[in-house]
DNA sequence: GGAAAGTTTGGAACCGCTTCCACCTGTCAT
DNA sequence: ATGACAGGTGGAAGCGGTTCCAAACTTTCC
């Protein structure tokens, strides 16, 4: 079968291709008859353009690439990167654009590569710095913009969007010290990593307004994982002296912590304060459920397709490195005021409805 | 700048553009000194083909569109989604293909519906149901071909792919029988769902065997989220008659009836015994460690993605129902035999090696 | 009434590739 | 020698749109 192309449409609407073409891009000289016959032929025969052929004729794609790291499962079935995926793919429609992710991983490398440099694309978004060093040197010279979602001081012309992360910290450790806890470990991130660097200044900072300081071997650093929380966790209970409140810079550390705390018999927060970084969804429904520091992933993802999309479209963007603010979530894994309320009784819902 | 073309390349390489695209798509005729001098200028000047020009020309994109439901966040960030396109997104790597996601809701049905019906893409995979019902008046005249994962009684004419849910309800039911529960509820997922049925049919079948039912009040149907097993479950206890051992259809729902169980001060497995179905990443770390169906969803994945491509390259494809065997993954959440070992202290890591 | 300006139109080139076809070699059997 | 046939090559016609340009048709205004 014969493909339903912009001549049929012209012929039937008894005009040139021309005149199809300006209706399909609201072109203004077009006069009124012209253009209903030819929209009422488009919608007769449910006519589509070829989004390929458009994209040859006028070098514009109207799709976004995410690049996500593939790593380790934890990280893409946390939640997460299923959040920040549906930011940024709620961001681009509601600017005519689609986003579609790409899974980059340093063996699969040859392929990514390809494909991405194979002009199908007006524009990337990297989730993760470590994506970035990956496909960095493919993408120097490629004439599209780029946003990084996170900071990183490696790619300083990059226009990025990320957290406060320093503030992150703060809160969780103010939050900490205000109850009194002085034994306190931290679980930190991959040792290079500025977020890692960032929240545990700010985490650190707030101890010391407290006249507190975390112990060497109170102090780890960890991939992002369930299995690195519960191994660490499982390590300090076994020291024999067990830090009485813990920051783990990611729910995800947290959960697994809690695991391995279930395990001693020790309890949480009676026995061992936990306190986590994210605020994922599930995280609402941990056992029990998880005091965090709230991210706004969602909407990282949305103002990283904006900020893309105003590069594409040579709008001004007013700032490159642009930062949201986190707060605390405060649930049940630090204890607290008797009689508080738990305000994390009802998962954060704010997330879907952008 | 002006783009380093096909001609370019041609002229560089003293040929004409047909040997170049021969070489590009490994045509036998072409001489080898030709083919070599051609190879050389590519890769000096790292020229890459529009893909966008090569689909317009061979009516092939290499692009395969799959589509989730955008639904509510928990199914997106439970983790059985990632899983499910990383599974995809391997098994499309490995022929050649990439897949990109469209997140489909019935509010953004236009956008959506028009951008997949441009021509863009080789073939469609649908993950869930409704999200088939939705788009499939746009798809139904589509000549592309299109793979559904789940089975789905309204499409029988679909190719599917799915898990064997009778058999996966089956495991449940047994497992709690053999251990000696009597008194069991079950929170099953919607009640139009085949799969629903399945695993009901299943797992009451092996209660059957044993002598057992299910009570009235005991037998929940629910969408898959955490906030409804965690209603439900709060519902059951304040009721006054809370069953012994509960059977949850997918672990979002056991992990929010987890945290009510908790909240109630009643302790698992020892009051309440928990059995879900799905074994996501998580479920190895939800307190205590879920016992629960493991499906494997990064494999249908997998081969939903060569079952399309087969399709779509004209390959005959032997079966169109697909069922792959679901297992049971003793954790700690049903009790049992005492000493025994706890073979979900290791998350199941089989997913990502694939 | 006619020039100037604006609106609407169709023709044609072009985007970068694939693919059909005709043509030109050289080899081998007759 | 002569023909048949294979491998190798370049020319040219698409693929389905966008966009520039000039022509034709209106309107405006002196």
């Amino acid at each position: 079968m014969k493909k339903f192309t912009i001549d049929d449409v012209a012929a039937l609407a008894h005009v040139s291709r021309s005149v199809v073409s300006r209706v399909l891009n609201n072109h203004p000289n077009v006069s009124d008859a012209a253009r209903e016959r030819v929209q009422k032929v488009i919608r007769e025969h449910n006519y589509r353009p070829s989004s390929v052929a458009r994209s040859l004729a006028s070098d514009r794609t109207y799709e976004l690439c995410v690049m996500a790291p593939r790593r380790s499962n934890e990280v893409l079935s946390s939640g997460y990167w299923a959040l920040t995926l549906l930011g940024i793919s709620a961001g681009s429609l509601q600017r005519g654009y689609f986003a579609s992710v790409s899974l980059v991983s340093p063996d699969m490398k040859e392929q990514i590569v390809d494909r991405i440099t194979r002009h199908a694309f007006d524009g990337y978004i990297m989730i993760a710095h470590d994506v970035a060093t990956i496909v960095a040197d493919a993408l120097q010279d490629s004439p599209k913009p780029l946003v990084l979602i996170g900071h990183d001081p490696e790619f300083p012309k990059l226009p990025s969007i990320d957290i406060d992360n320093w503030n992150g910290g703060y809160l969780a450790g103010r939050h900490l010290a205000q109850l009194g806890y002085t034994s306190i470990g931290v679980m930190l991130g991959p040792k290079a990593a500025k977020e890692t660097n960032d929240r545990k200044a700010g985490f650190e900072t707030a101890l010391r307004e407290a006249g507190l300081h975390i112990r060497r071997e109170h102090q780890a650093y960890c991939h992002y994982s369930w299995e690195t929380g519960y191994i660490v966790m499982q390590e300090w209970i076994a020291s024999g002296h067990c830090p009485r409140a813990i920051f783990c810079t990611s729910d995800v550390k947290a959960t697994g912590a809690l695991r391995a705390l279930y395990e001693a018999g020790l309890r949480v927060p009676e026995d061992v304060a936990v306190v986590g970084f994210d605020d994922l969804p599930a995280s609402a429904y941990a056992v029990p459920p998880l005091t965090t520091v709230h991210q706004p992933i969602y909407e990282k993802g949305v103002r990283a397709a904006h900020i893309l999309i105003d590069l594409v479209e040579g709008k001004p963007v007013p700032e490159s490195h642009l930062s949201l603010p986190p707060h605390l979530v405060v649930r049940q894994t630090c204890g607290g005021a008797p009689g508080e309320a738990h305000p994390g009784a009802t998962p954060a819902q704010d997330q879907t409805n952008a």
